[in-house]
DNA sequence: CACGACTCCTGCTGGC
DNA sequence: TGCCAGCAGGAGTCGT
């Protein structure tokens, strides 16, 4: 399930076979994914040249001259570098063609997104899905200072408001239970109870959490490109994420798992107080 | 505003 | 062996 480590990997493997390449045309298999295909802007593409990539949050940002596209692979897609003669697959739901290769969307799920902002528009920053997220935590605008501030009237559970996005962006369910249990706190505290000194082992333990992700996401690089690749996921080893009842990797008790709204999380109680 | 419940979708797992 | 309920999950939307 992709999360910012997998769509930072994604957006450096595919970056050099995208920047400064010219569309030649789009492919759309379905009418959309969680909205519609943009498909008056996404036709108008043939011709234009992709200048940059880019990434806010979970969203890969393709920058042209007159515009943006945002694409999102909710939690199950991928995306892939293929010749432009690769038959599609049930789940191929979008190509952007570049002569004679592709851009190749996948997304078994469908809670990915295809959006286009046009430049007239305004600034990208000011998008109706971007414009509410919040730090990117690898970059130094995020802080401790940034999580204490942004939570003294949040009185939801700890793991609840990292995932919530509004403060610190990329936090998935995954990478909360895991920063959590680095920084030692329980994931049902009340973000509000927690003090800066909490706050400063928990930013720099998001950091290195996300930085250790991309680095081992890292060796999957060249497999965006080809059709024997696994793109877009990989294997790690985690803390407590998806280890109920085993043995913490620290103090050898039971890992427990429990529900937050709707979602599961993982800690050690007596790791994490 | 803050927050929790609900929702979209498909593939996989476990129970019978 | 087959069927089906339940779960997984990002994040927007809605009701309180």
């Amino acid at each position: 399930m992709p999360e910012l480590p997998e769509v930072e990997v994604t957006r450096r493997g595919v970056a050099p076979f995208l920047e400064g390449r010219c569309v030649t045309g789009v492919v759309l298999r379905h009418s959309g994914l969680r909205w519609p295909f943009p498909v008056a802007p996404l036709q108008a593409l043939a011709g234009c040249v992709i200048r940059k990539t880019g990434r806010r949050g979970k969203y890969l940002l393709l920058h042209f001259d007159h515009g943006t596209l945002i694409l999102h692979l909710g939690m199950s897609g991928h995306l892939r570098v293929l010749p432009a003669a690769t038959p599609p697959g049930k789940h191929d739901h979008f190509d952007l063609l570049l002569n004679e290769e592709m851009l190749r969307l996948t997304d078994p799920r469908r809670f990915g997104a295809v959006l286009w902002h046009d430049a007239q528009d305004g600034d990208l920053e000011n998008h109706v899905l971007l414009k509410k997220l919040g730090a990117e935590p690898l970059e130094p605008s995020f802080s401790a200072q940034l999580l204490y501030r942004g939570t003294r009237n949040r009185k939801a559970a700890i793991k609840q408001v990292l995932l919530a996005g509004d403060i610190v962006v990329g936090v998935g369910n995954i990478y909360a239970s895991e920063s959590l249990f680095r920084a030692g706190i329980n994931p049902n505290t009340p973000a509000h109870r927690i003090a800066l000194a909490r706050y400063e082992k928990l930013a720099q333990a998001i950091r290195e959490t996300l930085a250790a992700a991309i680095e081992q996401g890292g060796s999957t690089l060249r497999d965006f490109r080809g059709a024997d690749g696994r793109a877009g996921y990989f294997q790690q080893t985690y803390f407590v994420y998806d280890r109920a009842e085993e043995p913490c990797r620290l103090c050898g008790k039971a890992v427990r798992q429990i529900r937050q709204g709707q979602r599961s999380t993982f800690y050690c109680a007596s790791c994490q107080k």
